[in-house]
DNA sequence: ATTGTATTACGAAACAATTCGTATTACAAT
DNA sequence: ATTGTAATACGAATTGTTTCGTAATACAAT
């Protein structure tokens, strides 16, 4: 099963993880003010219903306003993603984009302590 | 001047960069064969000149035969998605991406070895 | 029951990405 | 010069994504 949201997809799903479980206007006023445009109520739920047929959430229409939820975790969907990233363009090397990607943002020295702790953990399996 | 190559534009420059300035022939057939499946000669043909109108590429029309470059470096490319993802799945912390991706794919200890020398040489700036 | 309001459903338009068929052009071999 | 071959140019069909207008529906308030 393979996980792969569209770019406005994905921002909905970001929505549903930070927020749990939401109605489509729930939704819909999260995205506007995120965008600081107005994002049209219909155009979010059609989104939403298009990722319900791809299995990307789901609902409960058991009350007249339906409930949706992410399907998947955002770690599940963000490993996919990494995966197919790291295959397409680093080659398959995780680290060379480890790398790449320690070099762009500037990271705080407590993330980096973050990681190297991270890193022996990893070693010792 | 941000650069953002579709799926099939990125394969198409990871042949660039990889086999270097190419023509159209040379990179179907790379293509094909990376695929597994013949890919039509004009399909790639019309991509790259896509890509062409685009910027990704730059082509020497000076011979009948065009030959075809990257407009951009692999590290130039990579980082601009890398940034957007970071953006988008991560929430901007580049160390929840990092240690992602190395829960993602099994690192051997040498590239282990490699990214902890990279953080500490990082930590001294 | 009627009306108003908020919701979901449907469909289509606009746009971008992908693929490929056909036309045109350039060159080489004769 | 003519012909064959391999290249580029062009345009169109197909598919996927995004957006939104309109219709249908459900519920609440009266």
């Amino acid at each position: 099963m393979k996980v792969k949201p569209t770019n406005s997809e994905l921002e909905i799903l970001q929505i549903l993880w930070r927020k749990g479980d939401s109605t489509v206007r729930e939704v819909n006023e999260e995205l506007s003010a995120e965008k600081k445009i107005e994002v049209g109520y219909t155009t979010t739920l059609k989104l939403m219903q298009i990722m319900t047929e791809k299995g990307l959430v789901n609902r409960d229409t058991s009350s007249r306003t339906h409930i949706y939820s992410a399907a998947f975790t955002h770690e599940n969907t963000s490993k996919g993603i990494l995966d197919s990233m790291i295959e397409t363009v680093f080659n398959g090397s995780a680290a060379q984009l480890v790398m790449q990607a320690l070099s762009t943002k500037k990271s705080s020295k407590e993330e980096i302590e973050m990681i190297k702790k991270y890193l022996d953990q990893l070693d010792k399996k």
